[in-house]
DNA sequence: CCTGGGACCTGACCGC
DNA sequence: TGCGGTCAGGTCCCAG
């Protein structure tokens, strides 16, 4: 569930508390939860356990943790249900708790993955040379890295046969990005979602990528959102920036703007919200990739 | 190559 | 009360 803004609040949590600690015992507890360390849940602990962990690092919705004295790093996602809890040794196990880390000190607290529907994980991978786990090389900057070059997503976006929303969503061509915020961005920017990217001029693109930080950046200082205990950060505790939603979750409310009830549309498997009268649908177009 | 559709999971909720 | 369908914030893999 969480995307960038409530992935960062979860790395600060981790900077702040795990920093620098010494890892004395990891306990795998569940199989789907290290799936993307090929070599298992055994040679995963074993191969953590007494190694000090170094700052948390983000992309997109990529987390990782560098170990300090080695050159591989913890790699997590959330997928659409974890959590990255530090909790008293003592506290009871949660319910769906799949990946325990103990430390090697006397601060009494440990790390707990956490993960209902188990679409997220923790694995170990080499380092590429510029400090990222090799199997996350693919995932494009975010939008609220220093060095996102905001010309280059905007020519790729052009160069794409596809639909703005999608595109949005699309990883390797932006990250961090998942159905909240674009949903989110395109009714600031009035984009529909199946707007052609291809038809997006240089001055749209840029003021859509400028709605998609000022959306984020707003997420970010509210600690995030959160329609449940689901999404927490390290401490446990929600977000507040279900409130401020413009668009996403509002279906028969009043468009904010233009009082407009907003719509809800089936959309790959999940559901896009829109104002109709604000996001007008694209027109239909001759078909993509037919010349005369 | 690129694009779109389905698979992978558990649990909450709704209507019958 | 139970049952089936729908929905949920993501990513990967494969067919075309």
């Amino acid at each position: 569930m969480p995307e960038l803004p409530e992935v960062e609040v979860v790395r600060r949590g981790l900077e702040r508390w795990v920093d620098g600690r010494t890892v004395g015992e990891v306990e795998v507890l569940h199989p789907r939860a290290v799936r993307r360390h090929p070599a298992g849940g055994a040679d995963f602990a074993a191969r953590l356990t007494g190694h000090r962990l170094g700052t948390a690092r983000r992309r997109g919705k990529y987390l990782w943790i560098p170990l300090a004295d080695s050159g591989f790093s913890v790699l997590g996602h959330l997928g659409m249900s974890g959590q990255l809890l530090v909790q008293p040794e003592n506290a009871p196990d949660e319910k769906h708790l799949r990946i325990r880390v103990r430390f090697d000190d006397a601060l009494g607290t440990e790390l707990r993955f956490v993960d209902q529907r188990t679409f997220g994980g923790l694995s170990l991978h080499d380092n590429t040379p510029d400090g990222l786990p090799d199997v996350i090389a693919h995932i494009a900057r975010d939008p609220l890295d220093p060095e996102f070059d905001d010309a280059a997503f905007q020519a790729a976006l052009r160069l794409r046969r596809t639909t703005v929303k999608r595109a949005l969503l699309d990883q390797s061509l932006i990250s961090g990005v998942g159905n909240i915020y674009a949903d989110e961005a395109l009714w600031r920017a009035r984009l529909h979602y199946e707007r052609p990217t291809a038809s997006l001029t240089r001055p749209r693109s840029a003021e859509l990528l400028g709605h998609v930080r000022d959306v984020m950046n707003a997420a970010l200082a509210a600690g995030g959102t959160s329609f449940d205990s689901l999404y927490v950060n390290v401490n446990g505790e929600s977000g507040y920036f279900d409130r401020s939603l413009d668009a996403y979750g509002r279906e028969d409310e009043p468009c904010r703007r233009c009082g407009t009830p907003m719509r809800r549309r089936p959309w790959m498997n999940r559901s896009s919200y829109f104002c109709p009268r604000c996001q007008r649908p694209p027109r239909a177009a001759a078909p993509v990739g037919v010349r005369a």
